[in-house]
DNA sequence: AGCACGCCGACT
DNA sequence: GTCGGCGTGCTC
């Protein structure tokens, strides 16, 4: 099925040393002596390090610098099929990008080592020859008769299909009349039907899905449609003429554990479920799932992020599904962004990349225009919906009563929705019921006390909860700084106030909450929205997570409790962002027959993110984001890097900074602003100084930022983070 | 990431 | 007098 060999050429060494990767943060590979067995690249192999073992994977030849006392040998050579060449290239490239150690991202390619050893053989008897002296019960020879009668069962199998116990057959295996055979595991992963047919696919729809059908070699699609175009099936025909190919798929979106509604989809287009993949997967399911993509038996892959890093011999094409969306960077650890790196592994894979999103990232749009990017439009939504009429509710002429939320308009809104049979939404990217308690007597206000952040009450749940770190607390009885009693005040809205709100406003109505912290886990997630779908629901209130990708075709009011909330704070992308958010809400409405219609509460109609998403003017607002971002020598038109210095101890954590400070980098086309306090000054008990790094897009920026940091290492417990091309600036 | 080495408090 | 806390440093 794979086509040719992944590794074509594979080079063995024979001769005494090579380097060797180690899946931990160490600044290269190590040296070893080859053993008995001749090894080859990519091979993976167990090696002793300072009294104990590791895995490692053959990373090329040795270097001649490492002093031949200190070599050591390699133990074995797992029997396991050698890492791809292109993820090993991937690992380094990605390394030395992120300038992460190359073994903590090797790390994330060998993320299940038990995968790596042969799989436990399934045991299965078959009938022999009744040895002499055997007593033939009734039972027995009815065991024996069904054996005979079938291919190797299992003793479960066997025992239930001659309608017996299992110590029946465990008899007859000890008295030797049956005899146990290793069977191959079964395959995991059906072949999805490619050749089915898919849905019908409109005019624009099946333009542009003959396109994609067409690609091979490294190419970078935008796919940009509006929300309700149908992209999904659009790209499903790209799918379907890779695994045509006889190549591997890989299907990237953002938030795996709220995919029940794309599966569905994929099933109905190809007849089974794809491979998934993700953080919560059970460790058996784990350790079946990477076998099958390194063997090729699971065709299609659809994951989080970490999926880039899963062992494919033979990718054929890689889609970036919601590519605008912030969660595909990940902030700890190996800083990447998984759509750029998506890019670099389906160019050392040569293989195309598709990006969809009905709001793509300005960094995307910019690879358009200049060029690098081909682009496929769908303007229209699927199947005659119309796209939703957004307006706003001024909260400045028309406010909702004091301790209340909701403005008369969008209240008279929703009963109207709700008198008319149908479903309504109202966001709000805010879990728990107050975002800030406050003590009516003194003003001090709970906060967390290992971060820079207030204490969320979450009444539900009868805490106060720090949403960085964790911390967890009960409401204190008295005020910790003047000791008064019951004074606390909620502050502002979380969906929980909003929720209750709703259901004292619309008695009768069926109201919901849906946030990360509500719904936990893949099935209660699939659950919650089949109820929504089904319309057992009348009223949803949720955060962000009702933004993705759902079709809810009773929906047709979304309500934006507060639209002004992402553009606090001074963050780069905080327009685009909310831009972005807001009209993937909006998305949600009106998706079938009926009409949708959108509310967004505001204090600022005059702001260019409220405008735009009123006149529906994408293309206008990200030209003058664009237009911001060129004149400030921002991203996608220079280049940001940055530099999170972290400790314990404050001062220290200032000496530190200081001392980087006065060794920064003085290149032309570079400058570096900092230290200042990071927006999180304190972290998890750790105080944070933060340096940015603006480069000109000629610049070398990674190999400034090397040098810099080699004068000055940190040296515990100080730490310093690098993050290139930061996303959030919190 | 482990694991050892190394200096200071509460136990048999 | 030891057991053991985790700070610091190394592993081809």
């Amino acid at each position: 099925m794979l086509s040719a060999a992944a590794n074509p050429a594979r080079h063995f060494y024979c001769d005494s040393r090579v380097a060797v990767l180690l899946p931990l943060p160490l600044a290269g590979a190590y040296d070893y002596r080859v053993g008995a067995d001749p090894v080859a690249q990519g091979d993976v192999v167990e090696v002793p390090l300072a009294g104990r073992t590791s895995l490692g994977v053959v990373w090329g030849p040795g270097s001649a610098a490492t002093d031949p006392g200190k070599l050591r040998t390699i133990l074995r050579r797992l029997p396991a099929k050698p890492i791809p060449e292109a993820l090993c290239r991937f690992v380094d490239w990605v390394a030395a990008y992120t300038l992460a150690p190359p073994g903590a991202v090797l790390k994330m390619a060998i993320s299940v080592p038990a995968a790596l050893e042969p799989p436990a053989p399934i045991w299965a008897v078959r009938a022999r020859p009744i040895p002499d002296g055997l007593k033939l019960t009734a039972t027995r020879r009815k065991v024996l008769e069904t054996a005979a009668a079938h291919p190797p069962l299992t003793m479960a199998d066997l025992a239930r299909e001659a309608g017996t116990g299992d110590s029946v057959v465990k008899g007859l295996v000890e008295a030797g009349a049956l005899e146990k055979v290793a069977l191959a595991p079964p395959a995991p992963f059906a072949a999805p039907q490619a050749h089915r047919d898919g849905p019908a696919l409109s005019e624009s729809q099946a333009q542009a899905a003959a396109a994609l059908a067409e690609i091979a070699g490294f190419h970078v699609w935008l796919l940009d449609g509006v929300t309700g175009s149908g992209k999904t099936e659009v790209y499903f025909e790209a799918v379907a003429a890779a695994l045509k190919r006889g190549r591997q798929v890989l299907v990237l979106l953002p938030e795996i554990a709220l995919s029940a509604q794309w599966l569905g989809r994929f099933r109905s287009r190809f007849g089974v479920e794809p491979a998934v993949w993700h953080s919560e997967l059970s460790d058996g399911k784990r350790r079946a799932t990477w076998r099958a993509v390194a063997d090729g038996t699971a065709a299609v892959v659809v994951g989080a992020r970490s999926a880039l890093f899963l062992p494919f011999p033979d990718l054929g094409l890689i889609v970036v599904d919601e590519e605008h969306d912030g969660a595909f960077k990940q902030e700890d650890g190996v800083c990447y962004h998984a759509r750029d790196m998506a890019v670099v592994r389906a160019r050392i894979g040569a293989c195309p990349v598709i990006l969809a999103s009905a709001t793509p990232s300005l960094e995307t749009l910019a690879n358009v225009q200049a060029g690098r990017y081909h682009r496929l439009h769908l303007p229209d939504r699927h199947a005659g919906a119309v796209l939703p009429e957004i307006s706003m509710v001024d909260l400045r002429r028309t406010p909702p009563p004091r301790g209340f939320w909701l403005a008369p308009p969008l209240v008279a809104a929703i009963e109207r929705t709700l008198a008319e049979g149908e479903q309504a939404m109202l966001f709000l990217n805010r879990r728990g019921y107050a975002p800030l308690t406050l003590c009516r007597k003194c003003g001090h206000r709970l906060q967390c006390p290992h971060c820079t952040a207030w204490l969320v009450e979450h009444r539900q749940a009868g805490r106060l909860i720090c949403h960085h770190c964790g911390h967890a607390t009960r409401l204190p009885s008295v005020c910790p700084e003047c000791e008064a009693e019951d004074s606390f005040a909620a502050c502002g809205p979380g969906i929980e106030r909003i929720a209750e709100e709703a259901t004292h406003r619309f008695p009768g109505a069926r109201v919901a909450m849906m946030a990360s912290d509500t719904v936990s886990g893949p099935h209660a997630a699939a659950e919650f929205v089949r109820q929504v779908a089904d319309h057992e629901i009348d009223l949803l209130v949720g955060t962000q997570i009702v933004a993705k990708g759902y079709h809810f075709p009773m929906l047709t009011l979304v309500g934006v409790v507060d639209a002004d909330l992402g553009l606090e704070g001074g963050d780069l992308r905080a327009g685009e962002r909310t831009f972005q958010l807001l009209s993937q809400v909006a998305g949600r409405a009106g998706r079938a027959e009926r009409p949708g219609r959108v509310l967004l509460q505001t204090f600022q109609p005059d702001h260019p993110v409220m405008r735009a998403l009123v006149a529906g003017d994408r293309d206008s607002f990200i030209a003058a984001e664009a237009e911001c971002r060129r004149d400030a020598g921002m991203p996608p038109f220079a280049r940001l890097a940055a530099l999170i210095v972290s400790g314990p101890d404050a001062g220290a954590v200032d000496d530190y900074a200081r001392r980087l400070a006065r060794t920064a980098p003085h290149t032309e086309g570079l400058e570096v602003i900092g230290p200042a306090p990071a927006p999180m000054a304190l972290l998890r008990g750790r105080h944070r100084r933060r340096f940015l790094i603006k480069a000109a897009r000629t610049v070398a920026l990674q190999a400034a930022l090397k040098e810099w940091l080699a004068i000055c290492p940190a040296k515990q417990p100080l730490r310093v983070q690098v993050d290139i091309d930061p996303y959030s600036f919190v």
